[in-house]
DNA sequence: CGTCCACGCGCC
DNA sequence: AAAGGGCGCGTGGACG
């Protein structure tokens, strides 16, 4: 493969590169050039660059116009290198893993920083240790080896190409940013909140809505406040557990209508009010930092400015260019069909080999007519639902998809015993953990106690952290198999749209937004078609389960749904 | 002053 | 219909 190359920037602003042999090693001397993006411009006959960090080189490149076709980084290849060996929390970077391969002392890994905003900073320190070309390259000739002892080679090298991949989506995205109306985000605003009073007080509206929370107690309540909620409905002789609004809702007070009306707005205005407008949105673009690979399941992170969190009225400002358009792609019901390919049960695989309705299919089969109930069931197993309808659909969902609830049983005992559990490709949830172990902790990974160490699976009869821990597994193989077939997806899609001017600028779980010329956009429709059936090919190799896409080609991304 | 945490809620 | 999985983040209050 002399079209597979390693890249390593230097000290002193210049690069050091080789082509890489069969085994992963140089199969030439190492070459050193001044510029960065002039050695990889120089060389289009190279498909794959080696690199350590993505983050590292990519934005460089990409300041200079320079795209590539592959990347391997080699740090997110020992991220899911090591969670596949049960060796999760150990130091990520290559000079640590460069350690490791040595026997020498394994450096811990450089601290991490957030985003300011508005920033294009990179997750990691600038001064991350840099390694010479022939020590990354023994890294990742010894990381080809270690793919090769997973018990899937084939489906774990695809995993880290994937990723690899979706580095190279992620940091394109925070190049070309989200199209973003700030008058029209303002126009929002102001008919959801009202004119904004002089002197940093509360917009017109959510003054109003708490002068009407508090003339319906009769007396001054801060509705912002939980404390002064409670205490509030106490006085009123109605005794809550939190001021959440489902807890809320059903109270009947006169003040339950405005202050969750107050509770709706406010969030509104602290999380994507004028502010956020303000530190966010620059020269028509929203630019959040989305992170490839950011949680343990695979799905992206961004960090800064909420973007996976846009709430639906405020997607009203999300405006295509003159004469382009958004091209909105929702994967329709992917997890369901996700735990289809993974179980291979045959009666769910029927279901989701077509495209329509899969709710409304599993319902005529399992519950005779009602599809809200057989969706609630299907996530139900899925999530590990523990009370109410879900529960006892789930019985008849058992019956008619034996293999399927029995494939996220299965990982949820393995998760309450501590064991591994991995998605379709063998990216791995981390083991249990006891208490102290602050990595898992950070990473939200219910602890295990001590005492649970030997003891039998008994169904239902596990502690409350083993049950936490079990539904944390049962989640994670099907929502971790999403994300691998999603990110096969970006791939895809990347590559169709490489060649037109079509760009894609975000990316949230199952939905996917191309911004193109009007004219490119019939096409971008078909790509994403292609990609969605391509995607669902190559992570779960031959199934009869489609992917289908509800596709929009509109100019307003509040328009698509 | 800063850091940390619980809360609550937006999205999937 | 019920409160189960994954996240980010602004806020207020506790604490140092």
């Amino acid at each position: 493969m002399a079209d597979r190359w390693a890249l390593a920037p230097a000290e002193d602003g210049g690069v050091e590169i080789a082509p890489l042999g069969p085994a992963g090693l140089p199969a030439g001397p190492v070459l050193r050039e001044a510029d960065l993006a002039a050695a990889v411009r120089g060389r289009p006959e190279v498909t794959r660059w080696v690199w350590r960090s993505t983050s590292e080189v990519y934005p460089r490149l990409l300041a200079t116009g320079v795209r590539v076709e592959r990347c391997y980084d080699i740090e997110d290849a020992e991220t899911l290198l090591l969670g596949h060996e049960g060796r999760y929390g150990e130091p990520r970077s290559a000079a640590a893993a460069l350690a490791r391969l040595r026997g020498g002392p394994v450096p811990p890994d450089p601290p991490l920083r957030s985003a300011e905003p508005g920033s294009q900073s990179s997750l990691f320190e600038p001064q991350a240790v840099h390694l010479p070309l022939a020590d990354l390259a023994e890294v990742y000739a010894e990381q080809q080896r270690r793919h090769d002892r997973t018990a899937h080679p084939e489906r774990m090298r695809l995993l880290t190409a994937a990723e690899s991949a979706g580095m190279l989506v992620a940091t394109e995205m925070n190049r070309s940013g989200l199209p973003w109306s700030a008058d029209v985000h303002r126009q929002v605003l102001h008919e959801l909140l009202g004119e904004r009073y002089a002197g940093g007080g509360e917009p017109r509206r959510l003054a109003e809505l708490a002068d009407e929370v508090s003339a319906a107690f009769g007396r001054r309540v801060r509705p912002d406040l939980p404390a002064d909620v409670i205490k509030a409905f106490a006085q009123a002789g109605i005794r809550i557990g939190s001021t959440r609004r489902w807890e809320i809702e059903s109270i009947d007070h006169p003040a339950v209508k405005p202050l969750i009306e107050y509770k709706k707005l406010y969030r509104i205005r602290v999380a994507h009010g004028w502010s956020w407008l303000q530190d966010w949105v620059r020269d028509g673009r929203f630019r959040p930092e989305f992170l490839a690979g950011g949680t343990v399941t695979g799905r992206w992170v961004t960090n800064g400015g909420g973007a996976l969190q846009i709430p639906k009225v405020i997607r009203r400002a999300v405006v295509a260019d003159p004469g382009w358009r958004l091209v909105v792609a929702d994967a329709d019901q992917m997890e369901p069909r996700v735990l289809a390919a993974i179980s291979r049960d045959p009666g769910l695989m029927e279901v989701a080999g077509r495209e329509g309705d899969l709710y409304q299919s599993v319902s005529d089969r399992a519950f005779s007519g009602d599809r809200a109930q057989a969706k609630l069931a299907v996530l139900g197993a899925v999530y590990g639902q523990t009370s109410g309808d879900g529960l006892k659909n789930l019985a008849a969902l058992r019956r008619r998809f034996p293999r399927a609830v029995a494939y996220v049983d299965d990982a949820a005992r393995a998760g309450e015993e501590g064991r591994l559990v991995r998605t379709w490709l063998g990216r791995t949830c981390p083991p249990a953990v006891t208490a102290d172990d602050d990595a898992a902790e950070e990473a939200g990974i219910p602890a295990v106690e001590d005492e649970a160490a030997g003891q039998e699976w008994v169904p239902g009869y596990a502690s409350t952290n083993a049950r936490a821990r079990g539904r944390f597994a049962r989640n994670f193989v099907v929502q971790g198999s999403a994300a691998d077939w999603a990110l096969l997806l970006l791939a895809a899609l990347r590559k169709a749209c490489a060649d037109m001017a079509a760009e894609l600028v975000f990316f949230q779980h199952d939905e996917v937004i191309v911004h193109c010329p009007e004219k490119e956009a019939e096409a971008v429709v078909t790509a994403i078609r292609e990609a969605a059936d391509l995607a669902g090919r190559l992570t779960f190799g031959e199934t009869p389960v489609r992917f289908p896409f509800t596709t929009a080609v509109v100019e307003c991304y509040a328009d698509a749904k």
